[in-house]
Order: C-alpha cells, then structure tokens, then sequence
DNA sequence: AAAAAAC
C-alpha cells in the first residue's frame, strides 16, 4: 500500500502486491520539522542493509559496485549539510575569465573554459553556481579551467558550497506513485548501489541527500522499470535521470571503445526543447560522468556542426540533443539509435505536444531505435497534461507513473503577486517593479529579473524599450542568433544585465541563480506555461517572486491561475476571482489542466481513463479540473 | 496566434 522510506531494511523488500501507493513525506517520517534529522544522520553506521535488490545485483556486475562503504566513509561527515546563507559566500570574486568566443564553447571541446551554460542541473543541488564563462568562477577557488578534463582530476571541480538548500521545504510533500511492483523509494544515496565512482562524483557535489523525486525516481530507474515522472524542475530531475544511467551503462560493460568508422552509437539518449536546456544537461551530465571514461557528447541546432560531429567520432555513450539537429545527424548517417538502452525525454510534455511529436515520432519510432520494452525509458516534467499521457503510453513499455508535489513552484516558496493593468500602461507597470526589485537588492548580490513575454518581436521592443530607458537589458528568443542567446544568458546570469526578457525559450528548466523575481508581462495562455516560467525563481527551496501582469486578454487563464493561487496559499484579488468565475461560462478556452490539478504534479491517467475507448480524455472523477470549457482538442 | 526545433 503506502511505500515508507523511513526504514531502509523494511522498504527494500519488494512488495508484489503493491500497485498504488499515495503517501505523504510528513506523514510517513513522523517527525515534524522542528525535530528534522536528516537521513543521512540517522543510521549512519549500518547505512546499508545488503538485501536490498538493486545492491545485490549491481555488486555482482564488475567491480565498480561495493560503494557502501565508499559512501559511508566519505559520507556526511566531512560534508556540509544544509548551511544557510544561500548566496552570500559566492558573490562575487570574478576571475575575469577569457571569454572565448560563444561557440568555442563547451560542447565542442573536451577541455578550456567552456559551458555557456553551466549552473545546475536543476537547481536543487550544489550547482547553482554562476556560468563559469561569464568569469564567475564558483567552482573553487581561482579555478577557471573546465571543470572536467577529459582525464585529469581538477581539485576545484567540485569544490563549490552546498548552500541555500532549504531542505525542510522538502520534507512535508506529498508523493503519488502508481503501477505494478513500485520499488520502494530509498532515503540516502548510500542504499543505492551507483557504483564507486558516480557516488565518488555524488559525493564530489556535495549532494548530501536525494530529493524527494530521486528518492523515489532511482531506485524505479534503477531496476530497470520505464517510469513517467512528475516533478519540478528544481527538484533534480536531471541527476535523477542521469544516475541511473551511469549506473546502468557502467556495470553492464566497460564504456566500449570507439566503433572506429564516422558512424556513432550512443547507449542513452536525453531529449529536450530547447538547445540551452540540452546544453545544461550535457553540463551536468558531464559532471556525473566524470572520470568513468562514459562520453558525453551534445548536439542541436544553430551551432556549427563540424564540432559536434567530431566530437561523435570520438565516441559517445550518452547523448545529449535537441530534436532538430538529431534528425538531421540521422538521416545523415551520423549517428544510429540502435544500441540505445536509455531514453529520457526531459520536458516530456513538451516533447510530445503538437509542434514536436511529428520528430518525436520519427526519432523513437521510425529510425533505428530498440522499441519500447527492449529499452528503458524514462519521462520528466513538472506538468503533464492527461492527452500528452496518453499520447505518452505510446513510448512506454509498462511503466510507473511518479508524482512528487510540486516544489518551488506553485508553493509558499514563491509569492505570486497578480496585477491588473491594460496593456497601455504595462510598461510604466514594469518600472515600477524593476524600481522595487532593486531598491531591495543588497549590494553584494545581484538580484535577477526575468520578464516573459509572448512574442520574439515584443521581446525586442521591451528589451529596446528597457534599454532607451536606462535599464540593463538583454533578450532571449528563438529569432537571435545562438551565440547571441547564450550571450544574453551569460550576460544576464553575471549581473552584467540584470534584466532579460524573454520569450518561452527561457521557460522551462533552464536554472539560473539569483532570479528573484519572474515578471509575466505577458501571460502565457496555458497554465501549465506559466508553471514552468515561475519555476525559474524560487529555486532549491529558496524563496522567490513571481508578478503577472493580467487583463482581459488573459481571461482564459483566470480561472485557472486562481486555483493554481489558492493551492499555493496566495492571495487571490477579489477582481481575478470575478474573472475566474466569468471564464467558467464561456469565456475559457483551452486551458488543460495538468491531470489531478495543483496539488500534485499530475496524476496518473490511467487511473481516469475508465471510459470508453479512444476518448480525448476522460472527463469523469476530476472535480474541478475540467471546469474550464476544457476542450482536450485544444 | 505564438514559441520551439535543422540547413
């Protein structure tokens, strides 16, 4: 029934009958966070209990398994557990790196001061650092260099602070899991067998402590199960992913040799949407993989391709990607899916709505790829609306569906703030706001706003507009050059232009530091949209701002926004409740809802779908959610 | 209607 954490011997026993499980964090430790211990200060001695399944098999596979005592000993003690002072200690301390050209960066040589875009994977972690291209070197002290060289150890790669994590914010969220045979979740990365040398890495990032989702998301990851995963981004989505791929790709075989001829053969494949967030996976990737000889190479578009194909001929265990570009390598002849063991979709809602599901099908369906079943695949996202789902079962084999409730997002930790103001008058409006933001800025750290806005033109037009007025403003949007969007991306991450505006290039999962405050100018039409964009602030259980500008143009999303408000215990105004109830009659649209609503990250659809068959969407049992004229055709 | 994603 419910999967406890709390005793490590008891839930590493499989438990055949378990097909749906909803359990609650605070529920389930049973101590209240005033008498919080962390787990990893708990049964520290005896850390691991060698009945645990996953332990068994991966310490038969090939020498890099035993990490039980590895972790143990490297384990929290000389680890900084939680340390307040979020950004304090790691100001500023510019090492006026050279700045190399935008598109010398990163991906396309194995070494030299690289990454635009670096920070964390998802925030959660230690990884909030600032880009190391833009100067800010936080990865230790004076270190500049790339913080992994193809083989040599850097002593400052992972010396950055594990600050500003505020695990209490964690600990009272509520999980759903449903599917067959649930591996029961894991508290502490020691009951996790990853092998020496990633928990060496683990260890390395100072990640003391899984969050909720890789607590639940691993141990599923890690016997082999295909898994739909529900989760803010900020909650480590990446390394919840990428662990179990490591894990998986070093014990089954040493990372295999170059296949000698131009063609690659990645083992795992990671998706996303846009070519910043791959960028940052492929960072973050890079970083877990370091020194397990796994390759990890990323391609996407708008970047020369002689690089990335050079660095395929060198070989590749892990592919990072954007749709596109992949496409284009495969019809080339560049790169063959045949050997891929992994697949995750980060964003996967994303990936599969409309404008991408045509390359998503071609790319999992239609190439060279092992079907689903003769692979693992893997799905992430903070929303998942019921008709990506079932659109979703498509590139699944049986599989778990995960949801963990949302964190940094639609809680207490951002203030979500709603103005109503006629278009006319949104500018004078966002003045204002800025003038706020940065009359509360303390001298020593900077403090980032993100403006939204619809259309690529109005981000030129604001971003002139900000400009002409004095403000230091950059753009991202999908019609300026990559160099010069990874440009702004630096340039806004630095301080050196504390305002960007962006288009919903910058919505989703891109974590950047610092943001303390996210302006909607623009409101999106999808509630889910507006989901992911607020997540760039409040980051890690740090607290943070979000002020949409709202008017009639917005009134589909009233109602919607009210709910998604009153979940988060936000103060709805009196006037957007107006609007949310005339929107209930007619004036809605096609707002989806996320399946289950605010609560949980989604819900699992299968569940719901006890209708008749080949349904749009199963409108029954779901309360309030289909309230909005919701037309699941859209 | 818009945005993203290959050349």
């Amino acid at each position: 029934m419910q999967s406890a954490w709390t005793e490590p011997a008891a839930q590493l026993v499989a438990e055949p009958g378990n097909t749906n499980s909803t359990v609650s964090a605070a529920t389930q430790a049973g101590s209240g966070r005033s008498s919080y211990v962390p787990p990893h200060l708990r049964n520290k001695p005896k850390a691991v209990a060698p009945i645990d399944n996953y332990v068994s098999v991966a310490a038969r596979s090939n020498g890099l398994g035993d990490s039980r005592d590895n972790l143990g000993s490297a384990g929290p003690a000389d680890l900084p557990t939680t340390s307040a002072g979020a950004w304090g200690s790691r100001s500023s301390a510019s090492t006026g790196m050279p700045s190399t050209g935008a598109w010398s960066a990163g991906r396309f040589s194995a070494g030299g001061g690289n990454k635009v875009v670096s920070g964390g994977s998802d925030g959660w972690q230690s990884n909030r650092t600032s880009s190391r291209l833009n100067g800010k070197s936080t990865w230790g002290v004076g270190t500049d260099v790339d913080p992994f060289p193809a083989e040599e150890p850097s002593t400052g790669v992972f010396d950055q602070e594990n600050t500003g994590i505020n695990f209490d914010a964690y600990e009272d969220i509520p999980v759903e899991t449903s599917g067959e045979n649930v591996p029961p979740p894991v508290s502490t990365f020691a009951e996790i067998d990853l092998g020496q040398i990633l928990n060496e890495n683990i260890r390395r990032c100072k990640y003391v402590k899984p969050t909720p989702v890789q607590r639940h998301a691993i141990p599923i990851s890690l016997s082999g199960r295909d898994l739909m995963a529900c989760a803010q981004t900020g909650s480590g989505k990446t390394a919840a992913f990428c662990f179990p791929i490591i894990a998986g790709i070093m014990r089954s075989s040493p990372p295999g040799r170059p296949r000698g001829g131009r063609k690659a053969f990645p083992l795992a494949l990671i998706l996303s949407p846009t070519r910043e967030l791959s960028s940052q996976i492929h960072d973050e990737a890079k970083k877990f993989s370091f020194q397990t000889g796994i390759r990890v190479v990323v391609t996407y578009g708008g970047a020369p391709v002689h690089n990335q194909l050079r660095d395929l001929e060198r070989g590749v265990e892990i592919l990072v990607a954007t749709p596109g570009r992949l496409v284009d390598l495969l019809e080339r002849g560049r790169i063959s899916l045949s050997a891929i063991r992994y697949l995750a979709l980060d964003e996967a809602d994303r990936m599969l709505d409309m404008g991408f599901e045509p390359q998503m099908r071609k790319i999992v369906e239609q190439m060279d790829m092992p079907p689903a079943g003769q692979r693992q695949t893997m799905l992430f996202s903070a929303t998942f609306p019921r008709e990506i789902q079932r659109l979703a079962s498509d590139f699944l084999g049986n599989y778990i569906f995960l949801a963990v409730g949302r964190v940094g997002s639609s809680t207490d930790l951002i203030a979500q703030k709603i103005e109503y103001v006629l278009d006319a008058d949104k500018r004078s409006m966002l003045m204002d706001l800025i003038h706020a933001q940065k009359a509360l800025g303390t001298s020593n750290q900077h403090q980032l706003t993100l403006v939204f806005v619809e259309t690529k033109r109005g981000a030129d037009a604001l971003e002139d507009w900000l400009s002409r007025m004095g403000f230091p403003a950059t753009s991202i949007h999908g019609d300026r050059t990559q160099s010069e969007r990874e440009q702004a991306l630096r340039s806004f991450r630095s301080g050196q232009t504390p305002i960007l505006v962006a288009t919903d290039v910058a919505a989703r999962g891109l974590d950047i530091p610092h943001v303390a405050h996210v302006v909607n100018f623009d409101l999106p039409n999808d509630i889910d949209d507006y989901v992911h964009r607020i997540g760039r602030t409040g980051r890690a259980g740090n607290t943070g701002l979000a002020t949409a500008l709202f008017n009639e143009k917005d009134l589909s999303l009233a109602r919607p926004l009210a709910e998604l408000m009153q979940e988060a215990h936000q103060e709805v105004p009196g006037w957007l409740m107006n609007f949310a109830s005339r929107a209930n009659f007619g004036g809605g649209g096609r707002n989806r809802r996320s399946g289950g609503g605010p609560r949980f990250g989604g819900r699992d659809f299968r569940k719901e779908s006890g209708r008749g068959g080949g349904d749009r969407y199963s409108g029954g049992g779901y309360g309030h959610a289909n309230a909005v004229g919701s037309s699941a055709w859209d």
